[in-house]
DNA sequence: TATGAATGAGCTTTCATTCAT
DNA sequence: GATGAATGAAAGCTCATTCAT
């Protein structure tokens, strides 16, 4: 039907993925102030600034578009691992970003904020949702891949480089210090920061990562 | 007027303190399978055997379920870990629970299996309901006294007692790596336990804790 | 299975009559604040003092209980009506008694006030409940014959006694002010009290009421 | 973007109105059925052809259906009032349009009937509802003024105009005959008619009006 | 007689999804 | 492609009534 096929199926097809990326990023925002449970297909569309049915033409479902947000947090998370040298200053970097998440008002998602309550909510849906557990499954190596890279990076800014089999046992250490912080930190948002900080540090100096 | 008033009362109270508990395990079982969100006051009812209006003359809400809920797991951990001698155990203790609660198929809830889910649902709802903020709150405290006893029993069971800042700081270290194993196992869980096992027990030998 | 059934019915009667005020007191009560629907059996049950089910030994329905109450109504309107020596004092009298309704809290039904919402809800009520329409039809005739006697009564009160039809016709009138007033004072409660008196004190000198 | 904004949008609002009152219409013969409490927004959905979710994009709640018909009223009363010469004619068309009511069987609500039944119910709820309270209460202001316009040109036609304060008196005075009117009407349907209009004519000739 | 636990149908309201335009 | 009206099933919850004790 289109007179160009080709020239005009690379411009359609941008425009799908543009339209795609205005619903992933009003959903994003939605989900981070009410959650996916708490979000409601028009709230989406309103602040995507289209018609609730239109969203239907880009995602079959509402668990698609989770699906989809899901799936992005597996290349943020890559892309903040990447700018990061040490163990250390991913500490650092996570506590900031997450108090950024905090602080972040409604409606309006800091960049580079950490949405801590959807990692958790995406993670316990995981357990229930063949889906999204098909997606949450389908990451984990990449993001142990960046985590052992991390470390070893880590261990050879300090001097002192590891073999393989010890990266891969600090590395699990390292994901669990990070995920139990941000775990720990949700829970109790008014703990002492600083303490959370310094004894995670001492950890990491400790076990050398 | 009743001949024995002190024993009907008490009866009475037995009854009240029964059917409580039936909707609970029920509403335990139900989350467990489907979350707080997908799991409706009609499934809860079934699984209770009961009518779901009687449900509210024994509960508020289904808000006042789910913390009720939330509130047990508190008693739950706490004696998970009055039982527990050093670090080490608890992460095994801990795996066992959690693969204890995998295995569980729907419908059956096996004494002391961990509901990883459940836990990780409830800590992200608390970002959001106020009521669950307020129960998960008010537990924590609890739950850092009751790690730090296990960390300061853990010490001194391999010869090195700690000083009270010690104590504090080790402590935040070690509750990390738990809720973290509890996340990353429920993240990826083909993932080689023993693998996970082992490094953090390596990890909690180099930090003595 | 009583031994003394004569004495024992009376007695027992009386006791079931003495249930049957309570319960009334109680429901006039609650309904006055809450009207028929707002009401439930529950509260009713409370107010009394005693339990729902026992309730349903004294009325078969919660209508039985508001047909009860409505024919209740007759007699207080008799005894009131019969109190009162002109067609003037009337309407004094019952500004007060509205007023007397309007200032009475939640659960102190003042002696002697006129529940003017009650008496509008049972008038609507009775064109859809056929059995509450038979209570109020039931009892018009008797309104009618007390009003009447007070037009009477009130003529020869003033020095020009009135011949059987000329009263028929005035009552007619007397009543439509009245019940007119009830209405009007309900529906604009922020109205200037005396005008509304004065007014119909007017009328009624004019029309020698 | 679209050929004809302002025609679409004008059919689309023009569409939207006739919704609004389709529900409306459907709302109205179910009160007059089984008045406020007694209808079901199942029961109005029906009636307007609909499903009860489509009724919730055009009012926000049951409350305001009944906000709605109830401002209506105000409406009807206007045009009621404004096409009426004397007070001797209100109490005549009054009772023609109390008997069409009482006519229209279930489902047809004839046109110019007025509805009793609802006029009383909304009166009793505004008692305890704050919402109808208000929307009873703005338009009393207005019925006062359409009332007294009534009394004044009737006072006109017989040749007897009235002052300012005069009318005020009087008007009060009608007001609670053609209220009590409709009020002694409903409660007892099988009373004669033509004592009922002939009495209140009787007085009305006689105090001027 | 009296209780109050229990029922079940009903309520209002929400929401993911579809479809005519 | 785009709209948003429309659906219908299900949600949480209430309440008059019944019944075992």
């Amino acid at each position: 039907m289109s007179p160009m096929p080709a020239g005009g199926g690379a411009k359609a097809k941008a425009r799908q993925e543009a339209q795609r990326e205005r619903i992933l990023e009003a959903a994003r925002t939605c989900f981070s102030e009410g959650g996916f449970h708490g979000t409601g297909m028009a709230a989406i569309a309103r602040a995507a600034g289209m018609s609730q049915g239109l969203i239907y033409r880009y995602f079959t479902n509402k668990a698609a578009i989770i699906r989809a947000i899901t799936d992005e947090q597996r290349e943020e998370r890559r892309e903040a691992l990447a700018g990061i040298a040490t163990c250390s200053e991913l500490v650092d970097k996570l506590l900031e970003k997450i108090d950024a998440w905090r602080e972040s008002g409604p409606g309006a998602s800091i960049e580079g904020a950490f949405d801590a309550a959807l990692f958790l909510e995406v993670s316990a849906e995981a357990t229930r949702d063949a889906d999204i557990a098909a997606v949450v499954t389908a990451q984990e190596p990449q993001i142990w891949i960046d985590f052992e890279d991390l470390v070893r990076r880590s261990a050879i800014a300090a001097g002192k480089p590891l073999e393989a089999d010890a990266v891969r046992r600090r590395t699990v250490v390292m994901r669990c210090l990070v995920d139990g912080l941000i775990l720990c930190y949700v829970r109790d948002p008014q703990q002492d920061r600083d303490v959370l900080r310094h004894s995670l540090q001492e950890a990491i100096t400790a076990l050398c990562l």
